[in-house]
DNA sequence: GTATGCTTTCGGC
DNA sequence: TTACGGCCGAAAGCATAC
């Protein structure tokens, strides 16, 4: 065990030797949605444009998903209600849009196409993120591995005319950090050498996975920068915050992370999610629009020919406030009739437990097992 | 008391 | 005056087993 340790430690100072330090490029295509709709009329650019995913319940009921940055100087930002972005962008110009995530989806995979292409090793995550290892193709350079960056920013700006932001740095946790911090457009390079003064003046928030309420929590013990993080003493973290998550919070905060870049894999679960035309808590008005659902997440499990085994409804009520149920199986399944049954039963009880009227209705599988695998070992047994 | 598994909620994009 | 999507994975919260 001795000896393998030994080999493993020599093989990475001979990596390190040979080609240098790891390098992780994270790209981050620039508002997405909201360029690809300029992508295809380039008469958008200049005015405000909003990507937007209607309900269909009243004119304009629904969520921004991306605006440009044009809109975003007025006040548009992901997340907030239509209505509230007609009413800041009253007297301008602007342009409303529905999601056309077909479109969106073709335009993202011939970008990932190129750009793994460029890399060593590959991770895409979510349609407009992508994580690319190039420490061998650039030798363990930094400065090469900028000109990388510029030479694929340009072919991908020529070939397909969309931007996106890079961060370079030596792992995920920092070229990630690094890509947020210079929109649209940017390109940051954080050296091994530059990591803590990169850091240290950040607010905590910019770390992934703190958000508004953990950056509460570590400013009311006194943590507000990353800096304050990195010094502050891990044993009180664990305390804090579990020793998963302390020890994760005092590694990013120091710059330390060895994450691998990885390909994706299938996803964990499958989920539908639809807004009622109006708010009820009827069962079978509710079963109309979650067998709508199930067929559609049906479509998918067979389209990756798994079995589920767990069934979960969720529900988001009239005061916006979330409900969920789940149950998991005694066995897997791809039964559709079984997916409604389990769904109804969920439902029924989701109901019995609130007064209150539900406003969108949502159906997830999750817990898959491969039905490849399940024929595989039968015909083996057999 | 700790590990494990099941269920619900949180939060990023 | 208010106004409010559709995903996904991770974390939190809880119960049970050892």
């Amino acid at each position: 065990m001795k000896g393998l340790t030994s080999i493993l430690i020599i093989n990475k100072i001979w990596r390190k030797v040979l080609v240098g330090s790891t390098i992780i490029l994270l790209a981050d295509l620039d508002y997405f949605f909201a360029q690809c709709e300029e992508l295809r009329n380039p008469d958008l650019k200049i005015k405000p444009v909003v990507v937007g995913v209607y309900s269909g319940r009243t004119q304009d009921s629904g969520a921004v998903s991306t605006a440009n940055y044009v809109a975003r100087k007025y006040g548009v930002n992901s997340g907030i209600p239509l209505h509230l972005a007609r009413k800041r962008l009253q007297n301008v110009d602007a342009v409303f849009l529905p999601v056309d995530y077909k479109y969106y989806k073709h335009i993202s995979d011939e970008i990932m196409a190129q750009l793994r292409s460029y890399s060593d090793l590959f991770e895409q995550v979510g349609i407009d993120e992508a994580y690319l290892d190039v420490s061998k193709k650039v030798q363990g350079s930094f400065k090469a591995a900028g000109l990388l960056v510029e030479k694929i920013k340009n072919e991908v700006k020529k070939k397909i005319g969309i931007s996106f932001s890079m961060g370079i740095g030596p792992n995920k946790l920092v070229a990630k950090i690094a890509a947020d911090s210079n929109k649209p457009d940017g390109l940051t390079i954080v050296k091994p050498s530059n990591v803590n003064s990169f850091l240290e003046s950040l607010p905590v928030s910019r770390l992934p996975g703190i958000g508004k309420k953990t950056s509460q929590k570590m400013n009311l013990l006194g943590i507000n920068t990353i800096g304050d993080l990195a010094h502050y003493d891990v044993q009180s973290l664990i305390d804090s915050f579990g020793r998963n998550l302390g020890v994760y919070y005092h590694n990013s905060a120091n710059g330390v992370n060895n994450e691998p870049v990885h390909e994706a894999n299938e996803a964990e679960s499958i989920s539908r999610i639809s807004t009622l035309k109006e708010n009820t808590r009827d069962l079978s008005a509710l079963l109309d629009k979650t067998d709508q659902l199930i067929l559609s997440i049906h479509r998918d499990l067979l389209n990756r020919n798994s079995k589920f085994k767990r069934v979960g409804v969720i529900a988001i009520m009239a005061n916006l406030s979330v409900r969920s149920k789940s149950k998991t199986l005694l066995s897997s399944s791809d039964q559709i009739d079984l997916l409604k049954k389990s769904v109804q039963n969920l439902l029924e009880s989701l109901i019995g437990e609130s007064e209150m009227k539900i406003r969108r209705i949502g159906v997830k599988i999750s817990e898959f097992t491969s039905n490849k695998e399940t024929q595989k070992q039968l015909s083996s047994y057999f």
